[in-house]
DNA sequence: AAATTCATGTAATAAGTTACATGATTCC
DNA sequence: GGAATCATGTAACTTATTACATGAATTT
């Protein structure tokens, strides 16, 4: 998995630019799959090289032209095949897990300190989620019910996970602060 | 967040080579933070053109001499710096992810495919956090007990996030198969 | 006899980030 | 008058992956 299927992915919607394509990135696959501009369009070029999409360049006045990318067959079989294809799970990095797994080395006013920032963000993030579905209803509005709900899958995914998280550190911050250095039971009470 | 911060915070607890240092992270941040070999030779050659950790080559008979590398103060600083700084979040990519925001494009049949292989990977992965605790009791013998509480923190919050993540992929597999094409509510009971 | 462990690396490539550059138009 | 929107890119750099290479010792 890489840029290039996600772009495929958006194409196979309707042809898009770099321009629409950042646009539309940052309200939909953002969450778990970011893409700064540049690379985009860096991507796109690659992608067109590899006969996956053409480009159609549409004249403006007092705008540089729009350059218009579409799928070529190759390039909607070589989507399907990669949607098909089972990802490599287990490759994410997470870097405030990491954090977590060195926080030992703080003394517990700091590693409470690390924690409760943790806390705040996951917090923020459960806000953020809250406001996608009306950000969303102009973009969506178009789209089949189908569609929407694969869309809103992730949505609900990232909402749930967020809440998970935020009973871990909870759970977490109670045992540093009680000093209760204990292992914490793996099959234990998350019900 | 890189490798060379995983790397100094091993380092901190002992002076270690790149073969060690392979190993260790294979058996701990490994979930969250994979590293390849290569990478971890040409990160430390890095590390100690930036002073970060200093090298001490010692010969064996008939093997390679094992080059020990050990933190300086500087890295040492970097590394407690690195700490106490909240990572950027929400740039985490998740590749499965991205598959079933676009899983609406495939017809029902290949979608549940999807679905199904997603969830057998996700009960592999709790069955294998569920031998961790037994792989880990050599490696962690020595440990203090406060090191090893945030060691084990973060398999403890790869168990709940699993089974979170199950939970989640039941619902929709449910849903899919019922073909109840709704939008799945966002404060919705998941209690 | 074959596989694994120990122990080191290099080279080529891919993927992603940061920073810079241009310029008209429209909204506040 | 200043900020945001539209629309394109390039260059330098960092980070990570894949594939190759060597060779003795030990375990199955």
């Amino acid at each position: 998995m890489t840029l290039k299927h996600a772009i495929l992915g958006l194409l196979n919607y309707e042809p898009m630019t770099g321009y629409d394509l950042k646009k539309t990135i940052d309200i939909s696959i953002n969450h778990f799959w970011p893409a700064v501009q540049s690379q985009i369009y860096t991507t796109l070029a690659k992608m067109e090289k590899e006969g996956w999409v053409t480009m159609e360049t549409i004249p403006q006045e007092s705008l540089p032209p729009r350059k218009v990318y579409s799928l070529t067959p190759t390039g909607r079989a070589e989507f399907v095949d990669w949607l098909t294809t089972p990802q490599p799970y287990g490759e994410t990095r997470v870097a405030w897990l990491v954090q977590v797994f060195f926080a030992g080395q703080l003394d517990d006013q700091k590693a409470l300190l690390l924690l409760h920032n943790l806390k705040s963000v996951f917090r923020q993030r459960l806000e953020g989620y809250a406001s996608i579905p009306e950000d969303n209803r102009d973009s969506l509005r178009n789209d089949p019910p189908r569609d929407k709900f694969f869309w809103m899958l992730t949505v609900d995914f990232g909402v749930a996970q967020t809440i998970s998280q935020i009973q871990w550190i909870d759970k977490v911050i109670h045992t540093v602060e009680s000093r209760e250095y204990i292992l914490p039971t793996l099959a234990g009470d998350r019900s």
